[in-house]
DNA sequence: GTTTATGCAAATTCTTTGCAATACT
DNA sequence: AGTATTGCAAAGAATTTGCATAAAC
């Protein structure tokens, strides 16, 4: 029950993952593959490699899901928690360096947490 | 150019806010207003005290919008960032009483932050 | 009386689901 | 062969828009 197969559409979703530096979210999936893979596949594979820990995902600004393989990241799986930005501008999305404060709360249990600055990026400024 | 009116509707919802001290979806101010109100209207209420600064907003985890008049705020315009709390299991959302890091980034404008903390809350423990 | 608000219906956007056909191991 | 994956169409949920009517200032 629930091998994760390398199929082509696999490959070629990692592949551009691989070429891109920035987080990505459906659409842009849809656009950089011209409209060659189902946008249903793209959901669900992206959610299997999410929940493979091969991707991470995070939600932006507009509540749209975005998908990383940071670059950023020094582990190999991507389940260290770190902050994201996203340019108000031109949408591109990236990891964050930095740690993110757990704080010890007694009166709830917190699991996990996401962080997201919004702005302006270099190339925008 | 643009005065903003305090009508039944506005007067309504602001009540209900006043009564609740978590954060509220629409849906869930449907629900309490038992569809007396539009959900349009709804939609363009909350819309407008959040621009005015009565309340504040931010995206739950399944990107649903959320809406507060949080209590926890010392000053009187919700303007301060501060991060919140989604119980996983009933929904719930308040706001925390903490400090967000605003880092200082040569590379990136950093105009906001949003901070979601999720996890299990007091009284589904 | 002029401007802003509201209600209704319809459209949009993002995402999920059901099911038959296909590809993987 | 047997299970996971894909494509297509359709459904769902959250939110927005257009326009005519109603309420506020």
């Amino acid at each position: 029950m629930g091998v994760i197969r390398k199929t082509k559409s696999v490959n070629t979703i990692l592949e551009i993952f691989d070429k891109n530096e920035h987080a990505i979210s459906v659409v842009e999936l849809v656009d950089q593959l011209s409209h060659a893979m189902n946008k249903t596949t793209i959901y669900r594979i992206l959610e299997r490699l999410d929940q493979d820990a091969v991707l991470h995902s995070f939600l932006g600004k507009n509540g749209v899901k975005w998908y990383a393989k940071c670059n950023n990241c020094t582990s190999d799986h991507h389940h260290d928690v770190h902050p994201h930005f996203q340019c108000v501008q031109c949408g591109k999305t990236d990891c964050m360096d930095m740690d993110v404060r757990m704080p010890n709360t007694p009166n709830r249990q917190i699991e996990s947490v996401q962080v997201l600055y919004t702005g302006t990026c270099e190339d925008c400024m």
